[in-house]
DNA sequence: CACTAAGCGAGACGGTACGTCCCGTCTTTCC
DNA sequence: GGAAAGACGGGACGTACCGTCTCGCTTAGTG
């Protein structure tokens, strides 16, 4: 339905370009979004921030939600995202909460936008898939069959269920702000998702 | 963060216009938001479809985004959201079915281009609170009161968590398109979050 | 060999465009070109010069040189060329020395833009030669015959060699600058012309 | 009023580089000026057909109009410009001739373009006064004087102006091209500029 | 003979101007 | 007297060149 390309522009590679004026450009980019919001700067804003051409910009992304794209999988650690704690399902409702943080700083005002400009550009929505979604789902549907297999969890819930049932309602209010993304939110649907999911 | 206006145009009222062009004007621009999307649609595309000046347009709404939210106001009848069924918790499966069937169809398009420009715009997201969200979720939240004092419902949970818990998945499919939003993945969820949420 | 376009955009004609815009383009265009240079000069001083959007020059020129190809023309009266004089040949000296004012003037420096600028574009040269040379030349085609059959010139020289061998001086100092383009010179060049043109 | 800079770049010397280059360069640069036009092609351009790096370039001239101007002055033979003939008057309307000769070929294609580019380009203007109207100004009025002296031509004529009359029209014809350069034409001209310049 | 220094191609860089598209307002003209 | 038609000021876009710079590679001149 929507189309607004965002082609990976640098994909190719060719010769290796600066990093430092990559990186120029990303912080620029982001500190633009962060103090005026994506829909109020344009290239150009990005390009004088960055103390760059804007020809240097469109060498490597086509259009700003490319630029927030890259920033934003920079800026978070794909890292281990299921850390041990006191038990299995614990370890769960410590991710819940590390990722409800993440919605509450600088990183969810980014998600947020790419979330809704993805909405408008198909290619932008699968690099967000790709990059974001996939990979986290992934590592979760894999601690997810791992905890059925352990008992832990119940074996008759498709395990890409589960994650709906346990991360929707953060993007949920990550982008309706019903209400705060804090701790006791994460716990309530933690608590009573569990009590569905969780086995005895 | 973000602001793009879209202050209330037509609220004061004034003269009541024509509401022949009104509906005119809606329906091309719902027309051509299924048909390109609405990024590649300008104000000129649907004065030029609708066979009217744009300044007629401007006269009512401030841009495409409230247009749209007034198309999309105007076809989702707000109805009885909880219909009677075999049983109370039944009721609520009902009514999860034909919100996913909604948004399985065009509907489901118009609110999408909804909910990620109101990202973008401050006005747009009241708006989209105050007509859509809001409204449904006052109903829910009197209707799962209702249940929590007949018992269908645990008492130890916030209805707004229910809510949340209950149709957050919905938009995520929506948005992400993870998945198909079937009737059967709104039983999964359904019945799982019950087993957590209804009382024995 | 070259060719720049300068297609007459306004051509087709349309609605009417309003007149006052249309002369605060030209005067901005003619003083920035007099202060700066043509070179100097871009198509976005001209529009902030002329307080005016830069679509509103657009659509009625192509670029800078039709701009000032019709401030030229608007500029100089075509008004009769040859006035009456003492006598016959009188009367082409004083035009020859009027020619010379002109290219003195303002006047001149746009047609010494205007001539260089049409070796790099056809539709250009072929504008001013419609709108500048041609006029010019085809009224003194008419008075120079006027001149042969009255026996005022000679029979066997082509009055188009006649012009280019009186008028060519000019241009060529007004591109050259080889030396002032003052009464005395055209003098210069009117007297021993005419020991070759005039006859007895 | 105009300022385009060309200053010379080369002439402080350093070590002489490749002289294979630098043909290679002033070659490309006049085939692709004569194929396209000199607006048509970018320095860019001159680089790709001389398979040379664009530095290579500005390390001698400091834009397109230098190279040209180099180009054409090491193509035209300065030369002695008044060979003898069957009389000192024959011998200027040879030299018309030959000059016209120049101007139907390639090296008036450059000419054109160059007088063009000096109205904008001050430095250029004075490299093209000096390296080809100077030269060959000097030269006319030396052998108009001679001819003065011997008694061929009318001493109460300024030389500088027997050179206009002589020579005007053909750049006149050059650049507007208002008819052919034919040695037709150049007799006509010289022919009747003669009867009035000529002694008896 | 190895070694340094330069000249070179390639092309990224900051920057300016271009010409187009769209926005939201204002004006004219017609029905 | 309201609506279509569309011109208007303004701003962002994405491209093309400009003239400078920085890379490695080659190559010629020197010790």
């Amino acid at each position: 339905m929507e189309s607004d390309q965002t082609e990976p522009r640098a994909a190719g590679g060719g010769r290796p370009r600066s990093p430092r004026i990559h990186k120029a450009i990303l912080k620029a980019a982001v500190d633009l979004v962060l103090e005026r919001g994506f829909r109020a700067i344009s290239m150009d804003d990005i390009a004088t921030r960055a103390e760059v051409g804007r020809m240097t910009i469109y060498r490597r992304w086509c259009n700003k939600a490319a630029i927030i794209m890259d920033a934003f999988v920079a800026r978070v650690d794909p890292g281990t995202l299921f850390v041990p704690a006191r038990s299995y399902t614990e370890s769960i409702r410590l991710q819940m909460r590390s990722m409800a943080r993440l919605f509450r700083g600088k990183d969810g005002a980014l998600i947020r936008t790419l979330l809704a400009e993805a909405q408008f550009d198909a290619r932008l929505a699968i690099e967000l898939r790709d990059r974001w979604t996939m990979p986290r789902r992934k590592m979760a549907v894999a601690y997810f069959e791992q905890g059925i297999a352990g008992g832990f969890l119940r074996a008759d819930v498709d395990p890409n269920a589960m994650i709906d049932i346990l991360y929707a309602p953060l993007y949920y209010r990550l982008q309706m702000g019903t209400g705060p993304l804090s701790d006791a939110y994460v716990d309530e649907v933690f608590d009573h998702a569990m009590k569905g999911l969780g086995r005895g």
